[in-house]
RNA sequence: GGAGGCGUCGCCUAGUCCGGUCUAUGGCGCCGCACUGCUAAUGCGGUUUGGGUCUCAAGCCCAUCGGGAGUUCAAAUCUCCCCGCCUCCGCCA
């Protein structure tokens, strides 16, 4: 949600941020005439509600000749205070919605456009060439006995898979590797629950434009979550915060239904309905979110360059981010099979927008206000396995091992096909 | 899943049976002031949160006793639903 004291006194810049996403700027007008009516409405009620109150004290004291006619005065602005108080809860319910339709103000520099339109900010490594020709994750990943996919479409359905054998033990290092570098880093290790009520998938945005995505268990009213920040961010959800920053290093398992994904990525483990994955996510002071934004981002980088992958990072146009970002990088390995960039990892910058929405605040110098969250993939299993398997492949199907991992590989430098 | 108990403005707590000076008591903590070589102690005052009004501030007003709905002129207090915590039983990795 947006700052409405900002909106009032700034409204160019809220409708400046919308024509750079490509969204429509009426929505701010709206906004601001829902909060111009519920800002009657609930004067209108308080004062009646003085005056009942008022009136409702009187009864007490009255004399016995003057007690019905004080009585009826009561019941008249009970009726009243009934109707306009009906009113206030119209005006509010339709203010949230307004507030609600309206994204992040984006930050400045945040290229305007959409998908098309994103910044390449750095490359890291060389594109790698092979002089033999390459397989994709999934052949070398069934001959290395580490992806079953086809017993994981008998058992589950499409979009599922077993990482067996060394895929296993791939999630395993891959996570232990994350973990680590994250605590290292100064990060508070969590297990999260993977699954969360509505309020939760509500309060950090889920269930608007993403709706479809999410998992449902319909008998029990929970989500099951997409991603860890989820949990992350609702975990301090209604505090107040002392001591700032909060960093956390959240693994759990992330459950999307690619409801508007048919025929997209349809081999493989690239794009699949369950996958593991440790998510950094931050609490700051939110003039602090900037510098935040890009430590996350370092993480991320030294992350990747420590499996030894090449990849860009680039920053997302502004039409491209999600309704809580104000800025957005993505890291994109390179995918050999495809001859393309794949995202692997995404930082976001929300600002204090999600955090007002959860209600997480800190005591600043002009009294509580909402904190700043920005949240960063580490790493993303499935996806990082099937890039290290491509990258890392040799022409008689076996992949090597970057260093960094070996130590949960029993010390392997490559892995063989079975 | 069954039975019972509990939830008060940072923490603890009075109040709930029997609705109205509850504008919520007291203690601890915290902040300010006074006193005092310093500290401590003591005294006085302040200390929930959100919203409205307002150029700002002050002031004033409204709401807020886990959440919601209801009864009533009036609800911390009565009724219903929900949430959470605790105890016991059942089931269970």
């Amino acid at each position: 949600m947006i700052d409405l004291r900002m909106l009032r006194s700034d409204p160019d810049r809220v409708r400046a941020s919308q024509v750079a996403r490509g969204d429509d700027p009426a929505l701010v007008d709206a906004l601001l005439a829902a909060d111009d009516e519920r800002r009657a409405a609930v004067t209108r009620a308080d004062e009646l509600r003085r005056q009942q109150k008022e009136a409702s004290q009187a009864v007490k004291s009255a004399s016995k000749e003057d007690r019905p006619a004080v009585l009826e005065r009561a019941k008249e602005l009970a009726a009243a205070v009934k109707q306009a108080e009906a009113a206030q809860t119209e005006a509010d319910a339709a203010l949230r919605t307004a507030h609600l339709a309206v994204p992040n103000v984006v930050l400045d520099g945040v290229p305007p456009g959409g998908e098309q339109d994103y910044r390449v900010v750095t490359y890291v490594g060389d594109v790698p060439t092979y002089d033999f020709e390459v397989k994709d994750h999934l052949d070398l990943g069934t001959a290395l006995g580490a992806i079953d996919t086809e017993r994981g479409a008998k058992v589950s359905g499409s979009r599922f898979a077993f990482l067996t054998g060394w895929g296993a033990l791939m999630e395993l290092a891959l996570v232990n590797l994350a973990i680590g570098q994250a605590v290292e880093a100064g990060f508070n290790p969590v297990i999260a629950p993977a699954l969360v009520r509505p309020e939760a998938m509500e309060g950090t945005g889920f269930l608007g434009a993403h709706a479809s995505e999410v998992y449902k268990l319909e008998s029990d009213d929970l989500y099951l979550v997409g991603t860890s920040e989820v949990p992350l961010a609702a975990f301090h959800s209604g505090e107040v915060l002392d001591e700032l920053p909060y960093r956390y290093a959240g693994f759990s398992s992330c459950f999307r239904r690619e409801a508007g994904s048919h025929g997209k990525d349809t081999r493989g483990i690239i794009r699949v309905h369950q996958f593991d994955k440790v998510e950094m996510f931050s609490y700051v002071d939110p003039s602090d979110a900037a510098a935040e934004h890009e430590r996350l981002l370092a993480h991320e980088i030294a992350f990747l360059t420590a499996l030894e992958l090449p990849f860009r990072v680039i920053e997302v146009a502004a039409g491209d981010l999600g309704s809580s970002a104000a800025r957005k990088y993505d890291c994109e390995a390179w995918l050999p099979s495809q001859q393309r960039w794949l995202e692997l990892t995404s930082t976001s910058n929300c600002t204090d927008f999600q955090a007002r929405r959860l209600g997480v605040r800190f005591r600043g110098e002009d009294g509580l206000a909402p904190v700043a969250t920005l949240n960063g993939t580490l790493c993303a299993v499935g996806r990082t396995i099937a890039v290290l398997l491509e990258v890392h492949q040799r022409a008689d199907g076996s992949v090597h091992v970057p260093e960094a991992l070996r130590p949960w590989l029993a010390g392997r430098k490559e892995l063989l096909p079975l």
